[in-house]
DNA sequence: TATTATACTGTACATATATTCAGTATATTT
DNA sequence: AAATATACTGAATATATGTACAGTATAATA
């Protein structure tokens, strides 16, 4: 992060104090009015400048189209919000800003061992074990999985949650937990697969 | 709270996506895009409909003025420590504090309607909805329940979670999720049954 | 039965707002 | 010494947006 200087601090600052008391971003004019500006223009060119320098992003053309981005220095939080991730079927579930339908406030820790993000579970593969549609899955990014953990796993375009289990050098099997369901077979060598990442514990909201 | 229509619900969801997506608050138009109506009035007329009730409040001649108002106060929203109990087989899960086998920290609103502790789950009689063994129940203490509530609920000595469902003004049925195991009828003239709160959701570490 | 709430389409318009252009001035960097 | 970044004023403008008005239709309420 670049650095910033004493006026274009000030107009962070203010943008985060209007967000917090009107739920809003402030638009030029209002800049102006809490800074005592007397011209938009001032207000525009220091958003620019703190656009340029990643402290905050503009939407063209859009009133009010000023957002903040976290560097997430939430040094003294030990919260964080947590993305949720739509299960899709075709494609990888990426954080990818459209991705994202919710975020959920949740301690750093939650799960033992610290993870990434929630992946919203579709289907029933896997409901012998308690995961059920709906679901949230919280998922720890990695490729270090051991046979029997819960993976998030790519297979060419189609991403699933099943049990790990590796067979051979170049053999993986993606093992559902439902009788209707059949055991997937992974030649590595032929098929592109990939480790999103493994199940680090579940969430359900009713 | 005044009650919320199904259409009215969806506008107040689509407000908060678009907010947790770009950061300000969606314009009629915006609205009228996510959820396909072709006119601005119709986003409006259910902007008025939720300012009425409560919902949102809409600053007057100001673009994207909307703001979601979260009953919950600042003030409960930090986080707690919750109690896990552990589900004897006799005697109520009662918050003493030799019941107590571990506390986890976690948002008050984390569950979308607020809970009292945690319960260890013991038995898979509720296996068929993914409520598995050394599962944690998220409780809310009450004894409104609905039919088809999950309710953790105490018969004589016993506690047990099950559905609920009241068959008459004295008889009620608790209905396991599993094939395995009995419904069991309770009539309130001549047993001792009481609800303990129902679960608003569930948490699994693994 | 009349009234109100819900749930929309469609058009129109005043104004709220982003954004560009034209300046002035100082400090910093190349 | 020239170029760039910072830090403003002031005016102009295209468009983004809230909002009113005119309808249609159904369900709930008094």
């Amino acid at each position: 992060m670049k650095k910033i200087t004493s006026q274009q601090q000030r107009v962070l600052d203010c943008i985060q104090i209007y967000l917090n008391k009107t739920g809003f971003p402030p638009t030029r004019a209002d800049i102006c009015k809490e800074l005592g500006f007397k011209s938009p223009n001032s207000a525009e060119t220091h958003l620019r400048a703190l656009e340029k320098k990643g402290f905050i992003s503009i939407e063209s053309g859009t009133s009010r189209g000023i957002s903040i981005i976290n560097n997430d220095n939430k040094l003294t939080q030990a919260d964080n919000e947590y993305p949720v991730i739509g299960l899709v079927a075709a494609g990888s579930p990426t954080l990818a800003q459209e991705n994202i339908e919710q975020t959920i406030n949740c301690p750093n820790k939650f799960f033992d061992s610290g993870f990434d993000y929630f992946l919203k579970v579709k289907g029933l593969s896997m409901k012998d074990v308690g995961i059920m549609e709906d679901d949230l899955i919280a998922v720890k990014k990695t490729n270090e999985v051991s046979n029997g953990d819960i993976v998030i796993a790519r297979l060419e375009d189609e991403v699933t949650v099943k049990f790990f289990q590796r067979k051979s050098p170049k053999i993986v099997e993606l093992e559902p937990a439902n009788e209707d369901y059949e055991n997937i077979v992974v030649d590595l060598e032929y098929q592109d697969f990939h480790i999103e990442g493994k199940s680090v514990g579940l969430l359900r909201k009713n």
